[in-house]
This record gives C-alpha cells, sequence and structure tokens, in this order.
DNA sequence: TGTACATCAGTGAACGCGCGTTCACTGATGTAC
DNA sequence: TGTACATCAGTGAACGCGCGTTCACTGATGTAC
C-alpha cells in the first residue's frame, strides 16, 4: 500500500476495525466516532478526512461485517458442498455463531443503523451475495433430493428468517429457559431446522 | 381511581403512552426521559417520582407494549379457534402488522433495551404468557392433524422464529425487493409460513 | 542532489446539543384534632 | 366545620457527560525544477 508509511498509514481501516472491536466489547452503545478515533489512537476529529460523517463510518463496518460473515459461510458452503445435508447445518450453525461472537456488529448489520442504504452500494451488494448464497444452499439440498422443487427463493427466505429469528430471539433472552435448559444452542438449532426438512404436516 | 384528580392525575401511565408515542413518531432514538417528561407536559425532573431511572421506563412501556401483542393475539386466537389454520395464519399476521405498526415498540421490546430483566418480573411474565400462546395455537394445529405430534413447545419456537425473522428482515429491509415486489407482505408470509405446513421435504 | 513549494492527514480548541440525574424548593392535597 | 400540620407530586436550576461537527492550524510527505 502505497501509503503505509505516510502519517498514520492506513487511517481508514484502524478506525473500521477500531469500530467492530468496541461493539465486541461495548456494544452498539458505545460505537461513536470519537470513541473509535480514540481505539485508533488519532484525534477525535481525524475520521473527518476519511468519513463524510457517523453514517459512513457505519456502513464501512456493516459492509466489513457483512463481508466477514460472506467469507465464513461460503468458506463452510464449500467444505461441505459434497454433503448437501451437512452443508445445510453448518452454514446455519456459522451464521449463528458469527451472531454469537459478533453479537454486535451483527446487531448493527441487522438494525437499520444505516439510514440511507442506497448511498452505500458495497452494503446493498454484499447484502445480495448473502441472500444469493443461501439461495444456492437451498438449490443444493434440492438437488440432493431432500428439498422439494419449489421456488428457491422462497424457500430461502423462509429458511433465512427461521434461522435469523432464532438467534435473535435467543440474543434478546426471549427463547423460554425451559427449553435452552435441555439442550445447547447448536443442538436446539438443529432440531428447530429439522423441523423444515422432515415432513411434519400431519396429513 | 383514587390519584385522578392528584396534580397531575395518572402521570405515571401518561408517560408510559408517551413513550410509546415517541417510539411511533420517531424511534427508539428519540426516546429519553426528557422526552416523555415533555410529551406528557410536565417538567424532565418528574418522572423521577414514579420511575427509578430510565430503564425502569423502558421496562414499564415494554411491559406495555407486550401487554398489547398479547391482547391482540389472545383475541384472534379466540376469533378463529374453529377453524385452526385460519387461526395460524391470522396469528402470525397480527403478529406481523404489530411490527409494522407499532415498529419502535416492536424493536424495543426486542432489543434487549432493558439490561436486568429479572429486576422486571411483569415483563418476563408476559414474555412467558405470549409464548404459551404461541405453544396453544400450536397445539390446536396438532389437533386438527394439519401439524405432526412433535413437541408443541419446539415445533412453536421454530415457527415463533421463522414470522419473527420475517417481520426483522424486512423492517431492516433484508428481503430482496426482487421477491417482494411480486407480493404484498402478507401474501409472502402466508407463503413463507406455509413451506412449514406442507410437507416440503423431498424423501 | 538540493531547494521551494504544494498537498493533505492529523491536531486541538471550540461550538451547541440533549442527555440522565440530583437537589432544594413549592404548593396543592389529605389528614388529625 | 375550621385550623394546623404532614405528605408528596411536580418544579427549575444546576451538575457533568459524551456526542457530532467545524475550523484554523501544523507539520510530515511528495513533487517540480
Amino acid at each position: 500500500m502505497a501509503k503505509e508509511n505516510y502519517h498514520h498509514g492506513d487511517l481508514k481501516n484502524a478506525l473500521i476495525d477500531a469500530g467492530i472491536d468496541i461493539l465486541k466489547q461495548e456494544g452498539l452503545h458505545g460505537l461513536s466516532l470519537r470513541s473509535a478515533a480514540q481505539k485508533a489512537g488519532v484525534s477525535h476529529s481525524a475520521p473527518y478526512a476519511h468519513f463524510e460523517d457517523k453514517q459512513a463510518l457505519i456502513a464501512a463496518i456493516s459492509t466489513k461485517g457483512l463481508t466477514q460473515l460472506f467469507d465464513k459461510l461460503s468458506q463452510i458452503a464449500l467444505q461441505y458442498e459434497e454433503q448437501p445435508r451437512k452443508q445445510f447445518y453448518e452454514v446455519a450453525w456459522a451464521y449463528t455463531e458469527f451472531a454469537l461472537k459478533q453479537t454486535g456488529l451483527f446487531k448493527v448489520i441487522f438494525s437499520s443503523a444505516i439510514k440511507r442504504e442506497h448511498d452505500y452500494p458495497d452494503f446493498v451488494e454484499i447484502s445480495h451475495r448473502n441472500f444469493e448464497l443461501i439461495v444456492d444452499v437451498v438449490k443444493n439440498s434440492q438437488k440432493a433430493g431432500f428439498l422439494c422443487q419449489r421456488d428457491p427463493r422462497l424457500l430461502a427466505v423462509g429458511i433465512w428468517s427461521m434461522v435469523h429469528g432464532f438467534i435473535s430471539l435467543f440474543l434478546e433472552k426471549q427463547i423460554p429457559s425451559s427449553i435452552l435448559k435441555k439442550q445447547e444452542i447448536r443442538g436446539l438449532l438443529k432440531k428447530v431446522v429439522d423441523q423444515i426438512f422432515d415432513p411434519i404436516a400431519g396429513n
């Protein structure tokens, strides 16, 4: 990088990483332009050389977070490509694990923190790529014959909703403890998504 | 009410309603003790006569919101008790509609805004009643024969996750517009939850 | 190679803002006699 | 019924805080000659 030895070096990325760190340590309420600057070791007005305003920093953080999620999911998807059912579980688990390990980041990404999405095309693009990845996993399951031949995009919406809702409710402590006590979160996730696979309609 | 004519009258409830109003008009970022006091027409320190701190007000608002949701869902559940499948759709839709109409309130309820839940037993209790209501709807569907005889509490977690995740992703503008354009949100919800009912496993 | 200049990342003082919370108070209401 | 007092909901000034943002500046780096 040409600017590596220029002043700070790569303050833009340092600020993004500082923000992700703050989200992990303190959550959304701890994230501000000033706290990110402090964590990166620069004055509180330095970020304005790289981000137009707070929105722009949040958008950059969200985009990087979503990219990390995408990278992880696609790596898992590739790894288990030949075992569609395992691929399905492992991708669902990786999504859940990301939310557990990077809770603050996960919440920022999915919390409308970005007001004008169309101002940040990179964010919109990585969102779409994530969805298409889910669609691909669904198609793989269909090809293997254990998911029916419905519109894969509609199936993807349903499955994504279930996994996303499950981890969201868990993070908000809404899953009754009587259910959680009996099993670990990973086992519970499997049981929950299994209800999509096995014919649960009685008729 | 004994205090109806005493000073303000019923400031405690007025503050809760003011808070709900602010959440509807401006969202979570607009809610503060001071803004609620102003909306209720009292000085900014008046709330401290009724709430220990900001947490206590948020807990009271969340509890009232969850109670409203419970009242609506149980009314719908009762209304369609004899038509289990319709009951199922209508309860799912009522949940979704609540999130659409009271988005700020919905987000506060399900956003860990309450730090120490066990300090607010009323909130915990209404949470549990809501979950049991979902379990009852599931049981009713099982009795009617179009949901299999699995553990109804586990089924309830899965179905709740799907509906909750669906409306959450929608509110965060994560559902691809290519899917949304083709149908209204109510129709899309039905198609999504239908995937739970009809045997979608291919084998 | 050396000097003069342009560029621009980062500084630090300053701004106005809304926030949660405290505290001495006021004044309307309820109660005891 | 009337007076004296106690209660307590609501007031308003004050506190310290962190925030986003602006702006004149500094000083290190890159570039032209």
